[in-house]
DNA sequence: GGCATTATGTACCTATTGGTACATAATGCC
DNA sequence: GGCATTATGTACCAATAGGTACATAATGCC
């Protein structure tokens, strides 16, 4: 048939997605992608197209794996309150110093005024309506756990305000002390 | 003595100010202010130095200028609980389609990978603490309000992340009423 | 009015950007 | 082994970026 691949399509679009994570969509060159995968800007695009289609795959393929991961945690804890908190917990080094100053992604791209893709655009909202939809599911199932005027949809929405707004801050590394400060806070979100 | 300037800097520095808000610092051209201003790229050099010192300049007068109307907001409302909750309604319009998607220059900035300047980063850092500290001192200051176990720092920090978390999803456009619905929520934490 | 001084406008420079043409190499099929 | 097909690497292109040299214009002071 034809001359075979000699790299992982999979591994190249995590090592892209590493330039991107870090710097940003507009400030990410082809140059710098190329050095990190390894990969030469012909074959890059033979297999993902141009920058912006490359940086969709890579942004989608990033919610898929933190939504699947979100949904799993959530699944877990005992309680609806607990399943939160655990979720949360679980985000907490990646909003702190612990694991650099990355923050999300998908928080860094939402409100980068420089990508104006709609596709992009999309592929964030609905992200978040799929996360804010998984957390309004978990308070529903333990809706006896709250007060008869406690509103799930109202609740979701604001922890989900406050996952971006944490994630955001974590662009300035405070320490893990000070994150779990905040996640402590969201208990009185639910009662 | 010398050839007087044909235009306002404060006046420039406000056209700047518009492009960089809405396309962020990356993807704003100097050709873009230039059109924006008005001003030739020679007479911003020797007014506002280079692009770094123009965005700098631009982003500490939006920081001055938003932490003086939030004190003085702050100071207005009959106790800490209403002045809280009048501060963010305040800041409603930006955060809803009202005013577009433009979100908040600092919390675009600090999500912004490409940005690496220090001055830039201790800009936004300083504007976060000191917008802290005006709500700790609110809290503080209507203390008799809330219960005996209440912790004005943690629930300062906690909105201080749920006014960033809502300023970076007003880049989805939500309608005034879901954003109220999370101010509506703040009540929560406050008692 | 002449001069020093500073602002302005044109025109340009170099570096970098995303993207590609083209020759070459590696495979499976017959 | 020859051929069609697809991947790879070099070398390049046009466009745009931030930034500047330099000639010119406008002021106050003497």
């Amino acid at each position: 048939m034809a001359r075979p691949r000699t790299f992982d399509p999979d591994e190249a679009l995590l090592a892209a997605r590493q330039v991107f994570w870090r710097k940003g969509y507009q400030s990410t060159s082809l140059d710098e992608i190329t050095e990190a995968t390894g990969l030469t800007k012909p074959s890059l695009y033979a297999a993902f197209g141009d920058k912006a289609s490359l940086f969709l795959k890579v942004l989608d393929h990033y919610h898929d794996q933190l939504l699947a991961r979100s949904a799993q945690i959530l699944s877990e804890g005992a309680n609806a309150r607990a399943a939160i908190e655990g979720w949360l917990t679980y985000l907490v080094p990646r909003c702190s110093g612990e694991k650099g100053r990355k923050g999300c992604l998908s928080v860094n791209t939402l409100t980068d005024g420089g990508v104006d893709d709609a596709a992009v655009r999309k592929s964030i909202a609905n992200f978040n309506a799929r996360l804010e939809s998984l957390i309004v599911k978990r308070l529903e199932a333990g809706r006896a756990e709250f007060s008869a005027d406690f509103d799930p949809a109202a609740a979701a929405r604001t922890i989900i305000a406050l996952y971006i707004g944490m994630m955001a801050m974590a662009k300035h590394k405070p320490s893990p002390e000070q994150v779990k400060l905040v996640i402590g806070q969201i208990g009185k979100l639910l009662s």
